[in-house]
RNA sequence: GGGGUCGUAGUUCAGUUGGUUAGAACGCAUGCCUGUCACGCAUGAGGUCGCGAGUUCGAGUCUCGUCGGCCCCGCCA
């Protein structure tokens, strides 16, 4: 085999008029008699090579077929009729031999046309689908971005350390990935969720500042944004304040963006969770869309709606969406928001507008009435309101959604909003077991200024988390962690952890705090997320190289499947079925 | 666990009210073609209508179940 001069994308016109070898896979033949043009294409683009009436052999070329992969020597010439659309446009190879490296079936479809093709098929081809150039800039970026994180935080003073995959299972938060120990019949090890407890140890250790791309494990349903397995940029530092992180992160960021081009000012908004929920209804909201939530209780009361004014005296509130342009909203429009609003769980959507006909809404309201609403509101008239009505936090969750789907069309969807939201709740109250849960995890320290309502009003305590949110997506969460050992074992206590379950689920993470914690706080960033969003993509799975589907399969390898009688035995197990 | 949507040629899709031999485009094969770059022209091959039941004289079409893709709710400390 001869040596590969260049890669086929990476020809120019100072190749003319020199003898080269190039590498790659028949993207596109074409015949024309006794002329026949290949597209050769590798990692780096695409080469026309050229057939003519000066090779050897031109019969082997006939049973050349698209996808095989063949070598090409011969002189680079410049083009007569050049393609402006391609690197290597001004050029072409004049071909003197070809060597067939590899044959290929015809495939089920090509990597150019991946885009046009079921994501079963992409997945079961995944190797073929990957040969697309998008792909294969995914991939790159997602590499780069890795790079300068490692190089960003290793500036920084951080060391990348590695934490078992194999570890112990955490009584709250996902389900987890169990691993049957063959050593131990009917113990197990779990996947980590993440490396929480030990990057804390690390800290006890005295590293003080940790870093690691860290592959994280849980078992819950998926979606675009959510695999079974993905990777987190996990941090963790010790003696210093979130402001500080913050501002690490920030640079990070950035610095990460750049990659792509994109310019972003650090100094993120920092938002106040209530303020998220009240005026945004989530607590991760889209600040590229320019609305916001509005409450309406008093001001419905005019309509004197049995329904409405039955909601409010149930202690409902009545959450409101104002939109421009009402007209674009017909009937069939608004019974899909409608019926939108009832599949994620609410009742529906009240909507309020002007027609050519006058004021009117899907509830009974006299037309003047509505028209004074809209003045003392400031409403415009040809705007449209959206009204729910629930119980304070539906109503909030509900007009989020809505605010969602809605306000899409109002953004510039090209704009990057960044903003960290803070004083989380530390807790809140889980229905079905009847106690508090952690909001972020049970190692999250509360606000220190807070600790006496611990006792008295846990409810009300927030947390030092933060969250660091782009455009509605949470790319990354972390907090100050809890190094005092009473307090852990307070916190404990409020998620009604007995001592036994403690000292069982964490007494190893525990003893660690009686050996001199130092304070420490960290995060998490969701690097296929980041990658997701830096390469305009709207499913992790785009840039993650073998994803599982939206029913955690594997289509390519086949898994998960069944295993022998014999190595079942060996684990100790009986698989019921 | 729940809701929505989709599954027909290698691929993307069409397929009327249930009715003869299931179509198109691209791809593929063969032939022709010396400047193409989505080459062109001609000819041809290619179907378990996801799978299984049921209704019917007759099912791609209707019913039930099941498997799979995607989106969403729950879930995801």
């Amino acid at each position: 085999m001869l040596k590969r001069t260049q890669y086929c994308g990476k020809v120019n016109e100072e190749y003319i008029g020199k003898t080269i070898t190039v590498y790659g896979w028949v993207n596109r033949k074409r015949e024309l008699g006794g002329l026949t043009f290949i597209d050769l294409r590798d990692r780096e683009g695409i080469i026309q090579v050229v057939v003519n009436e000066s090779f050897s052999d031109p019969k082997s070329i006939k049973k050349i077929g698209n996808e095989y992969v063949i070598s090409a020597t011969g002189k680079v010439i410049a083009r007569s009729n050049p393609n402006p659309d391609i690197y290597t446009g001004k050029i072409e190879l004049v071909a003197e031999s070809i060597e067939i490296l590899s044959v290929s079936e015809v495939p089920p479809f090509y990597p150019e046309s991946n885009k046009d093709v079921s994501d079963e098929l992409r997945f079961k081809y995944r190797y073929i689908d990957l040969r697309n150039q998008q792909m294969q800039e995914n991939f790159r970026i997602r590499s780069r971005v890795a790079m300068v994180a490692r190089n960003y935080l290793a500036d920084r003073g951080f060391l990348e350390i590695e934490t078992p995959i194999l570890s112990k299972a955490t009584p709250e938060g996902a389900r987890d990935y169990l691993v049957p120990s063959r050593v131990y019949k009917g113990k197990v090890f779990a996947l980590p969720q993440s490396p929480q407890l030990f990057k804390q140890m690390l800290m006890v250790s005295g590293f003080e500042r940790y870093f690691q791309l860290a592959k994280c494990f849980r078992d819950e349903d998926l979606r675009a944004d959510r695999q079974p397995e993905f990777t987190q940029i996990d941090i963790e530092m010790s003696f210093t304040e979130p402001e500080e992180l913050f501002e690490i992160i920030e640079g990070m960021v950035k610095e990460i963006f750049a990659l792509t081009g994109k310019t972003i000012q650090t100094g993120f908004r920092i938002m106040p969770y209530d303020e998220a929920m009240n005026d945004y209804g989530s607590d991760k909201p889209d600040l590229r869309i320019p609305y916001k939530i509005k409450d309406f209780t008093e001001e419905v009361k005019r309509f004197n709606s049995a329904i409405l004014n039955g909601i409010i005296e149930n202690n409902g509130k009545i959450k409101a969406l104002v939109l421009p342009d009402a007209a674009q909203y017909s009937r069939k429009v608004l019974d899909d928001i409608n019926n939108y609003i009832k599949e994620i769980g609410g009742k529906g959507a009240i909507w309020i507008k002007n027609t050519e006909n006058g004021f009117k809404a899907s509830i009974k309201a006299e037309a003047s009435d509505i028209e004074a609403f809209y003045k003392d509101n400031n409403i415009a008239p040809d705007h449209i309101v959206f009204l729910i009505g629930e119980v304070p936090e539906k109503a909030l969750f509900l007009a989020g959604k809505l605010r969602e789907r809605l306000g899409a069309s109002f953004m510039d969807k090209n704009r990057l909003e960044f903003l960290w939201v803070v004083d989380f709740p530390m807790f809140f109250y889980n229905e079905d077991e009847q106690r508090f849960d952690s909001n972020h995890h049970p190692f999250t320290s509360p606000n220190l200024d807070e600790l006496d309502k611990l006792d008295t009003d846990p409810i009300s305590v927030k947390s030092i988390a933060y969250d660091i949110v782009l455009n509605g997506i949470e790319i990354g969460g972390g907090s100050r962690r809890i190094n005092d050992i009473e307090l852990q074992r307070k916190v404990f206590q409020l998620l009604k952890f007995s001592d036994t379950e403690i000292e069982e689920k964490f007494g190893f993470f525990v003893n660690a705090l009686r050996f001199g914690a130092p304070p420490h706080l960290g995060i998490a960033l969701g690097l296929d997320r980041i990658v997701m969003l830096l390469t305009g993509g709207d499913s992790i799975r785009e840039v993650i190289a073998f994803p599982k589907t939206t029913s955690s399969l594997c289509l390519l390898s086949g898994s998960p499947s069944e295993v022998a009688d014999k190595q079942l035995d060996e684990l100790g197990i009986q698989v019921k079925k």
